[in-house]
DNA sequence: TTAAAAAATTGATTTTCGTCAATTTTTTAA
DNA sequence: TTAAAAAATTGACGAAAATCAATTTTTTAA
């Protein structure tokens, strides 16, 4: 069961900030020294869809969603990025346009390095250009499970893996009784399921009812991780 | 027009097959020479998710389809990959198994290169590595292109977009009036748009009354190019 | 070429989910 | 702290799409 959990998080998990962190350490020195920093308040844009970036960010602290905008103020959240995950480097890879935006979903400390810093860093160590290839190609991974769930999977399905996927980027956010709080507005929500504010809602009354998530306010607190687990249904997913 | 169709053949097909043929001919030569290749029938399987790679895959002949299994005997089709396209290479790079299977659907000439003879490959030339991760790059913004299409698109919409898409992919596949032949069960065709046969069967029935495509038993052929694009209504992915 | 198998088509029905609007609650920021 | 703004909730309704089943057509392979 644990097991299984654990496999939740990793196959629709970025995994940046541990590959990151894997890196010798004289490497993230240097990398993480040439970095200018940067404060955002929540709700603020980092970069837009359709630009072409001119380096790679590093969030510090904070919590980043990386989404695509759709007609009629719409929006998918592709992902949340959490304290110590890379954005942005697979657009600077590939030389083309950001496919999607960024802004922040709490106050957040980015860093950023520019081209020529990272060029340069790029060619200096072989280990940051392996750790890069190594973590995109994970993150493909997880895109290609994203999109057998949101093809094959009902609201609801999706509603509850979301909710496990949540608790694992909310982890440090613990409340005074040691609980794991969620805290992300119900359109951010939505986003990400790919569902209608009103739908979640729903949904999540739902849960409640059945007493597998508690409520205060905005913040969710998962209380039956194992139904949610069979609610989910990925065990097709592995 | 014609610049915006092509823009979305670009944001929603992966280019192996060119970033491949763009290598320098010494690289390209040796890594075709090392290369074993195999003769697969329409149907088989090429290699599944869950399981780990020894190695990567090249199209020389024929079509594959990447797809990820379900409950319930579904699937939904990631990606259709065309001649001169690499195979199963990011599972490779980030050392974990394979989220998807592939299989063909022509008969197809595939080649393999087994893991030492691409480390070593890797090693020796610096422009396949950086093509791998240009590449890699390239194919991560395809996918959030997907997703927000599969979340935020009704189904006539995306089977209009499929339709300009499948065009793409069969522009060699000439009938004798010079016209593309998309060939391919509507089952697949269903499983690429992420919906059921019985529905995708409906639209079709829909957009030949309305004249915007022909059918010949499985094949069809597109007449109103431009009208689909209208339907896709894709503008907003730009 | 032809019989068998597989695939495609169509109809009937049900379910899921989105939209819109009104109301209540929570959050924000002065 | 409190008023204003934003967000969340709930109900009513309709549209989109899935399921299931029966029939026809096409494809496959002997």
């Amino acid at each position: 069961m644990a097991i299984l959990s654990d496999n939740v998080a990793e196959r629709f998990t970025f995994k940046s900030n541990t590959a990151f962190s894997n890196l010798p350490d004289p490497v993230k020195e240097e990398f993480l020294s040439q970095m200018v920093f940067k404060q955002f308040r929540k709700g603020q844009n980092i970069f837009t869809e359709g630009t072409n970036p001119s380096g790679i960010y590093f969030i510090k602290k904070g919590k980043v969603k990386k989404y695509k905008s759709l007609n009629r103020g719409k929006e998918q959240i592709i992902y949340v990025c959490c304290e110590g995950e890379l954005l942005g480097y697979a657009a600077f890879l590939s030389e083309e346009a950001y496919p999607d935006s960024a802004a922040s979903i709490t106050d957040v400390t980015i860093g950023f390095l520019s081209r020529d810093k990272l060029v340069k860093l790029l060619d200096q160590y072989d280990e940051l250009s392996k750790m890069l290839m190594k973590n995109l190609s994970h993150e493909f991974g997880v895109l290609v499970n994203v999109i057998a769930i949101i093809t094959q999977k009902t609201v609801r399905e999706r509603v509850a893996l979301t909710l496990l996927i949540l608790q694992e980027k909310f982890k440090e956010s613990i409340n005074e009784n040691g609980q794991v709080q969620i805290v992300l507005t119900r359109a951010d929500f939505a986003n990400m399921v790919g569902t209608a504010v009103a739908t979640l809602v729903r949904i999540l009354h739902d849960f409640k009812e059945e007493e597998l998530i508690l409520t205060q306010g905005r913040k969710i607190i998962i209380q039956n991780k194992h139904q949610l687990l069979e609610i989910a249904d990925v065990a097709d997913i592995f």
